[in-house]
DNA sequence: GTCTATACACCGATAGAC
DNA sequence: GTCTATCGGTGTATAGAC
């Protein structure tokens, strides 16, 4: 299991490139990023990172990613460090961290939410670290009592989502469950890219508050309660 | 009031470039956008082009300005034709036309909606057209019952909100209204964004009717009541 | 593992002829 | 208004020397 001398700096060497490569990214986008920029940047010539990383399309991959995870992670941790049990405070505690998450990384939070990248194609193996946060609403929203709030005034019907692939992600959840996951998770997503892309600006004086009052409001909506219900 | 015949080519022309433009956006992205790959598929060179567009970023401009126009004069019919609907059918309805437009015109949604273009900052001419679709929705959540569903369980604050500039884009709109708009057109952004931006695949099996459901449930969240009002 | 050199493509923007 | 020619830059990716 001890990885070689030779590897670990493999790794190291790989890891200062795309420390680098966020680096571009956030000055020419996800788009613009070039192995030879990176290299430029680092004082090596561009042939070298051939070595570390295929093609750019390699490394945009890796980049994304990380992103994933470490989005991810940060959701995971905030829900696990909340310090209250009441389902709707904690989806506010894990939303509050994803929004502090996107505008500590703004450029990472474009690669992976904005549009598409033309040209390349996310490999199979960016799904289960994009599976990361709704997994982590799903926690939250299968607290809910299940007595409120049904999905869309009428129950989701069969078919509508794929419940077996979302099951190995979200185990035990009922559809209605993870309907309002993704409901919950695509509302997040829109007031984060609204306020983080400035189509806000102008309108939204105090975006925090604002943010707090929204995510409060979508937590109702889908059935979470003020008070505490055990797992 | 009457323009010139010259003035007449000279838009006919800028029209033809812009429509080639759009076209180069779809398989390259916005920021691939380039004046002489536009030259190159209208046979013309690249010079020629710029006794049209100043530049590049005057071009991306220009299409920005049409699709934010585009967009919400479809949204503004949609509306008109379900002028005798209940208000939270208004809402599927201008709602789901949004979300027709956004999958007609992929890359103009990508463009306006997407990530921001590096190295391009928005001009002032933008951001009226830019307001036609929240203030299309709040026309709809002004018609809510009042008595029904505040901001967050509890009203907005004084100063989360510019309700000063909001006022001249939606009068005689409440801050409550106000926000509660701005909340639905950024989830109904996010749920649009996420289908066709692919972060459904996979889970989301049928997207049209999951989109109905959620849009329906958003609508009950912000107040809209299935009964119709006046206006 | 890193280098130079190379083949090939792309772009924005301008000058000056017609 | 359109053209050619041009300057000065960007990039991917590989071959082959060290």
């Amino acid at each position: 299991m001890a990885s070689s001398k030779v590897q670990q700096n493999r790794d190291a060497k790989s890891d200062r490139i795309k420390v680098v490569a966020r680096q571009c990214l956030s000055s020419h986008g996800a788009d613009g990023l070039s192995l030879r920029q990176v290299a430029r940047i680092m004082g090596e010539s561009s042939s070298a990172l051939y070595r570390y990383f295929r093609n750019r399309d390699a490394l945009l991959t890796a980049l994304i990613i990380d992103a994933y995870n470490d989005l991810g992670a940060a959701a995971e941790v905030a829900l696990r460090d909340s310090a209250t049990d009441a389902p709707i405070q904690q989806l506010v505690v894990v939303a509050s961290a994803i929004r502090y998450w996107a505008f500590a990384h703004r450029s990472e939070y474009a690669l992976i939410f904005g549009s598409p990248v033309p040209n390349y194609v996310a490999p199979e193996s960016t799904i289960a670290p994009a599976g990361r946060i709704p997994a982590v609403l799903a926690q939250i929203v299968t607290r809910a009592p299940t007595s409120t709030g049904s999905f869309g005034s009428s129950p989701l019907s069969n078919g509508v989502l794929n419940t077996a692939a979302l099951a190995t992600l979200l185990p035990g959840a009922s559809a209605d469950v993870m309907g309002r996951a993704l409901l919950a998770w695509s509302s997040v997503f829109g007031l984060i890219s609204f306020e983080l892309f400035g189509h806000f600006e102008g309108s939204v004086l105090d975006a925090h508050e604002f943010f707090t009052s929204a995510v409060y409001d979508l937590g109702h909506n889908i059935g979470l309660s003020e008070t505490t219900t055990l797992a």
